[in-house]
DNA sequence: GTCTATAAAGAGATAGAC
DNA sequence: GTCTATCTCTTTATAGAC
C-alpha cells in the first residue's frame, strides 16, 4: 500500500524530509516549473520513484512546500491584521520578527509572491486556510484609525519596506553594495534598528510640511 | 536563409510583433520554463515553427522579452545613481516616473525578480548593458550625503515602497482591499502622492525621537 | 521501502516542401 | 514566409520485481 493514502502523514521518514528540504530548496530556486522531479531526487541522493511513492504526484510534492512556506509568511500579517494591541505598540515587534523570519529563509517572498502572480485565484483558499477573514481584519482597521494615514496604506508601507529588500536581493546587493553579499546582510540587520522609528514617523504626522 | 541571421532586427513583421506580445504575455505570468513554445504560438494563433524562424531558440525569445523588461526597470534606478542633482530634488519625480511605469507594466517585477533570483549572477552582465557602474554610483552616493540616513538605505525604502505593492498584488487586493481590483489600483494611484512627502521625511528627521 | 523497466505525453528544434 | 513531418530528448507517472 502506498504511503500517500494513509492518515496524515508527519514527515517521519529520513527519507521523506530529504525530499521536502531538496523540494524547498529547489522550488524556492529555480521555481515549480522550472524544477523536475529528476533535478530533486538527485538532490536527496534518492531515487527519483520515491518521490511518487511519497507524494504521489509533482503537484502534491509542490503543494506541501508552498504551504508550509505560506505559513511562515502570512500569519505576521494575520496577527497584524486581528489584533487587539494599537499599531504604534505592536509594530516594531514584529517588523523584527518579519526580517528575523525573512534572514533566515530569503527566497521565500519571490517564491511565494511568483506562484501566487501565476495563479492570483488561489489567494482567497489560501486565506481561508491560513485563517484570515479579510472582512473582519478590514472593518477593525478601520475602527482602529479613523483619522491620520489610511491604515491599508500604513501596512502596504510596512511590509513594502520589510520584504522587498530581500525579493530584490540580487539587484541590491549588485547596485548598491557592489555584489558583496556579507555588506547586504549587514544592512539587512540594521534595518530592524533603522525601520521602526520610520514607521513610528508615519503614523505621528501624515502632512507633508515640515518647516 | 533564416531571418535571424540578419543584422540587428527592428521587429518590422506582423508576425515578429504577434509573437513578442504572446511572449511577453506568457513569460510574465507563467515564467519562462512554465511556459512552452506552443503556448505562445497558440497565443499569437500561428504555427509553432515560425517561433524558431524568427528567434531560433526559446532562450533567445526569451532574452529578448528580458532585456526589455529590464529596460523600463532599471533606466529610473541608474538616472538616481548617476544624477547630479541631489535626492531632495529629483526623489519626488522619480517616484511618479516608477509608479506611472509599474500601472501600466505590473507584472514585470515579480517577472524580473524571479528571473534574477534563479541566477543572480546575470547581474553583472545586466548592470553593463544598461550602462550602470556601480563603483561610481555608489561612490557619487557617499558624496552626495555624508551624513544623515545612510543613502542606499535610503535608496531601498524608496524602491521598496515603490515596486512592492506591485510585485504583491494579489496578495494586498486580497488582504487589503477585500479582492476589489478597482480599489486596489485607486490606492495605487494615491501613492503618487503619499509617498514623496514620506520620502521627504526620511531625508529630513533620521533620529527616532518625536516629542 | 526501494529498485528497474517502461509507458505515454510533451518539450525544443530542424529539414524540406510549397 | 509558412507549413508538415520528423527527430531527439526530457518529463511525469505507474507496474511489478525484490
Amino acid at each position: 500500500m502506498l504511503r500517500h493514502t494513509t492518515e496524515q502523514m508527519a514527515l517521519n521518514t529520513e527519507t521523506e524530509q530529504k525530499i521536502i528540504s531538496s523540494a524547498e530548496r529547489l522550488f524556492y530556486q529555480k521555481g515549480k516549473a522550472g524544477t523536475s522531479m529528476q533535478d530533486i531526487a538527485d538532490d536527496a541522493g534518492i531515487n527519483r520513484t520515491l518521490l511518487n511513492y511519497y507524494f504521489r504526484s509533482k503537484d502534491q510534492l509542490f503543494e506541501a512546500v508552498f504551504k508550509n512556506a505560506m505559513s511562515t509568511f502570512l500569519p505576521n500579517l494575520a496577527v497584524m491584521l486581528h489584533s487587539e494591541m494599537n499599531f504604534e505598540e505592536y509594530a516594531p515587534a514584529m517588523i523584527e520578527t518579519i526580517i528575523d523570519a525573512l534572514m533566515e529563509n530569503p527566497q521565500i517572498p519571490i517564491f511565494v509572491l511568483q506562484e501566487l502572480s501565476s495563479n492570483p485565484d488561489r489567494m482567497p483558499e489560501v486565506m481561508k486556510e491560513m485563517g484570515i477573514d479579510p472582512v473582519i481584519a478590514i472593518t477593525k482597521m478601520e475602527e482602529d484609525r479613523p483619522k491620520g494615514m489610511d491604515p491599508r496604506q500604513l501596512i502596504m508601507n510596512i511590509i513594502s519596506l520589510c520584504i522587498f529588500p530581500f525579493a530584490a536581493r540580487p539587484v541590491v546587493t549588485e547596485l548598491l553594495y557592489n555584489g558583496d553579499n556579507d555588506q547586504y546582510l549587514e544592512a539587512m540587520k540594521q534595518r530592524k534598528q533603522i525601520l521602526p522609528p520610520l514607521v513610528k514617523q508615519f503614523m505621528i504626522k501624515s502632512n507633508g510640511d515640515e518647516n
